[in-house]
DNA sequence: CGTCAGTTTGAGCGAGCTCAACGTGAGTGG
DNA sequence: CCACTCACGTTGAGCTCGCTCAAACTGACG
């Protein structure tokens, strides 16, 4: 497990916030539920350490649980693995984003976590997270807020998987990668997918000759212009119009 | 309905249990994780009302969040609407199960929930349940447990819609059934499905027509008897290495 | 006995899959 | 500096599983 070798002392290049009062994802993070008080209490149970290479695992499934993550920089894919091995990517997790909960009720974690390009991120270890929240009942509330934010994720999802084509799927995980983006300060009609073909096919249950096809003919219909994984969203309107819900 | 005729003081024809101490389903549900003075405590928040016809709701989406629930007997059907009012299934909850947690995080709930047939259900409001939460920590720890179980079941129903034929959806979510009706002492290879074809169908992100051929194909292959909704499973092993991991 | 919701069965179609070939760019070693 | 490799992405051709549409069956209930 990567997280145990973490180094307190490196300076992270990406970002030079060093605590939780400083960061610039705080407003979207966990501590967007505290006050200044109760943010030092938190920073104090956070380790933060070395960035992750594109392909690091954060955690494996099996593993045991022991921490959740807070995403600083970079991108990360969680996914579970049937024990044909064959991979379910189930969720991209962007600056911001709270990833590993699905550990909580068991003691190793069911999914694995990756990283899809260098990143940062923040380990909070869960018991002492649990300890602190009884403490502060507004820290309670927030994870269970997460957590339950987490459910109606994966049930959208469900709901896609269930019953939008393989150009509305598309179109929905553009137009989030968009929201979530625009959220962070980020242009939400131009940026770079941290994902490749073959993940966002397992993400939406479609093969990658599917996605690469739908993305060229979202660009032939002037929707997209696609650029290997840079993205250009020329139409959002038509987009989101496309896109589920 | 007859629903005016029932008296809320008179004995439950299913199950004579008035708390929890008592309750037939207290090995699965939330006083799994308590002791027996803690047991008490948790009875006194929990509000037990006359018993629900099918077709009934417990909650619309859109409603305010109140309330977490426990069935008891009978079984509930969850699902979404999405804008255009096309419903999704996202879960069947059987007794001793738990459900509603998907309004925690938010004002409102965002799923509905309807009786699949006569049902008993607990309601246990949430700000009181967070509240007894933080004096009894084995309470939230169980509670983070159920969300997460919740998560890891979505996660488990968007790897099969993703990957799993319509025989392969229908084989897991009748050993899924079988699974939980053992749990319950009942039997794991006789029992009545509560839910509809279409209501399996949209569950699984499949027709009516394919969920009623596959059933037939299966009672071809010797692996089940069915007789509309009654169900008997004559070749368990087999279902089972059908089903999806 | 008629109605109506739920279910079954058949016939034909099509979205997305499979298989196959080719293109592209980054990394590697001579 | 080029040749080679290898992962990733694109495009084409044909097939298949599950969908759509249609019709008939069943049982519960008035």
């Amino acid at each position: 497990m990567t997280g145990g070798s973490f180094n307190m002392d490196a300076k992270c290049p990406h970002n030079g916030a060093v605590n939780c009062g400083d960061c610039r994802m705080n407003a979207l993070c966990l501590p967007m539920a505290l006050q200044s008080d109760e943010i030092d209490r938190l920073d104090r149970i956070i380790e933060r350490g070395r960035p992750l290479q594109k392909g690091e695992y954060i955690y494996h499934a099996g593993e045991p649980f022991r921490s959740i993550y807070a995403v600083r920089s970079g991108a990360i894919k969680g996914f579970t693995v049937n024990n044909e091995g064959v991979e379910q990517v189930t969720g991209f997790y962007l600056p911001g984003e709270i990833f590993g909960m699905d550990g909580i009720g068991h003691p190793n974690h069911i999914n694995a976590a990756v990283s899809l390009e260098t990143s940062a991120i923040c380990e909070i270890p869960f018991s002492r997270m649990e300890e602190l929240s009884i403490q502060i009942p507004s820290l309670q509330r927030h994870f269970f807020t997460l957590m339950s934010r987490e459910i109606t994720n994966d049930q959208q999802l469900i709901t896609m998987l269930s019953k939008n084509s393989a150009e509305e799927r598309i179109a929905t995980l553009l137009t989030s990668i968009s929201v979530r983006n625009a959220r962070r300060k980020l242009s939400g009609t131009r940026f770079r997918l941290p994902m490749s073909r073959a993940d966002i096919g397992n993400y939406l249950g479609l093969t990658v000759e599917t996605v690469s096809r739908v993305f060229s003919r979202f660009q032939k219909q002037e929707l997209l212009a696609v650029d290997k994984k840079e993205i250009e969203i020329t139409d959002l309107e038509r987009l989101k119009s496309l896109a589920n819900t």
